[in-house]
RNA sequence: CGGGGAUUAGCGCAGUGGUAGCGCGCUCGCUUUGGGAGCGAGAGGUCGGCAGUUCGACUCUGCCAUCCCCGACCA
């Protein structure tokens, strides 16, 4: 794509309401736009860089079972109702984004899919031989928060990926929570970040099983205690202050950090709220044990800036997966002619190339390039052109 | 929801009780071109909203809205 055609170009100056370093950058280099207190477009730039992120869950999820739907953002009262958490002492918290329709139904905006998705197991899922089954999507997600915070690390409207897991027994969905943990540090893992799996509260989703997956950095609202000896790590707020690893005894740490992923052992508190039930092999009826499995797309794209090698002073650099372009085509004074037959040529080819095409001074397109961030930069010159042919470099 | 700060051009900011300015960006022309270029000429504003005080309010007062930061909650 040619930069000089974009919607939303680089600021020279960032809003001073950006505070958070991810938050700035993203702003400054144009990948997102401001809409309101919490609420973002995603400008091309920042898009593709979801996208990228998307493939990669989406790999993942559909590599350990996930069959992909898409669930509805439009939610009935009803069956929120049912599970208790539509108002009452058991109302999710953040609550809903409630509203009337013109015949004055009350109805919600989709925080997240328990209920929508018992509903559909209530009535596709029949006899064990069903199971286990797991479905997943990727939609947006609608929370009524207090105060969003750090760009777009906590936004009242945000795409994230959920996986429902449907099983007979215990056993059974401890088997898969051990493969959906192993899945997602693979995701993590292709998006460069090196994330603790902690333990946790599971909040008003319930359960009886919680892990968060946290990632160390400065801009995290959680905290997270871990061992560097053992595999022991929890949210500070489970565990509390520790001195001391109860597994093996060595000096705990404690870090700030950005939660970017929260699973849950469901067991039966929904399928037996909604009377969503099996017939097993000794023919009669159990409730479905149940899991759930959330991750937050944009955190990723921001905690890959905010992680330590996703920045420098200059600006952000992209890990190989997130990356929204895999080249940025640059040409400067004498080399205009040929970055336009290369453009063509890599696109040809299939390269997903950003071609700085503007008639800009050097520093701009360069400093530019820099707060992009795309990890390779092929540069044409006359200066390039007379030492033999173009420059390419690494933003790393 | 409690506490703090803010709201003037697309972005960053000045400013005065007498009807608004600077830098960047944008448009046109010329010059420039390896780290955010130069000169010249332009376009762009119901000064967040509603009341009130006043001969006169962007400026003073009150209410409201919105945004940011800190706290409790989340992916």
């Amino acid at each position: 794509m040619r930069y000089s055609k974009f919607i939303g170009r680089s600021l020279r100056e960032v809003p001073k309401e950006a505070e958070a370093l991810s938050h700035r950058l993203l702003l400054k280099a144009g990948y997102i736009d401001p809409l309101m207190a919490g609420v973002y477009t995603f400008l091309p730039l920042g898009w593709r860089v979801m996208r990228k992120i998307e493939e990669v869950i989406r790999e993942e999820m559909e590599g350990i079972g996930g069959q992909e739907i898409l669930m509805p953002t439009l939610q009935k009262k009803e069956q929120w109702l049912e599970s208790g958490r539509w108002d009452g002492p058991g109302e999710i918290d953040p609550p809903l984004f409630k509203f009337k329709d013109r015949r004055d139904r009350e109805l919600a905006l989709g925080p997240t899919h328990e209920e929508i998705v018992t509903d559909l197991a209530r009535r596709f899922i029949s006899s064990y031989k069903d199971l286990p089954l797991a479905v997943f999507q990727i939609q947006n997600k609608f929370r009524n928060e207090m105060r969003p915070t750090g760009g777009v690390l906590r936004t009242r409207e945000f795409l994230m990926k959920d996986l429902y897991s449907f099983h007979a027994n215990e056993e059974d969905i401890d088997r898969y929570y051990r493969e959906v943990i192993k899945a997602y540090e693979r995701i993590f893992s292709r998006c460069g970040l090196k994330v603790l799996v902690v333990s946790a509260h599971s909040g008003t989703i319930g359960g009886s099983e919680s892990h968060e997956f946290m990632l160390p950095a400065t801009a995290g609202e959680d905290r997270a205690v871990y061992c560097e000896h053992c595999d022991f790590a929890s949210n500070l707020q489970k565990s509390g202050e520790l001195k001391n690893c109860p597994n093996c005894g060595q000096t705990i740490f404690t870090t700030a950090a950005i939660e970017m992923a929260h699973i849950f052992k469901l067991g039966t508190t929904y399928s037996e709220k909604m009377q969503a039930y099996f017939v097993g092999p000794d023919g009669s009826r159990h409730p479905l044990v149940m899991g759930c499995y959330g991750i937050g797309l944009a955190r990723i794209m921001a905690a890959a800036i905010e992680s330590k090698a996703g920045h420098d002073e200059r600006g952000i650099i992209w890990p190989k997966e997130l990356t929204p372009f895999d080249v940025h085509l640059v040409s400067l004074a004498g080399g205009e002619d040929v970055a336009e037959t290369l453009y063509g040529a890599m696109e040809k080819s299939g390269l997903e190339t950003l071609y700085d095409d503007r008639d800009e001074p050097a520093g701009v397109k360069l400093t530019d390039a820099d707060l992009i961030g795309i990890p390779v930069r092929v540069l044409v010159s006359k200066k390039s052109l007379e030492a033999g042919g173009v420059e390419v470099s690494s933003r790393s």
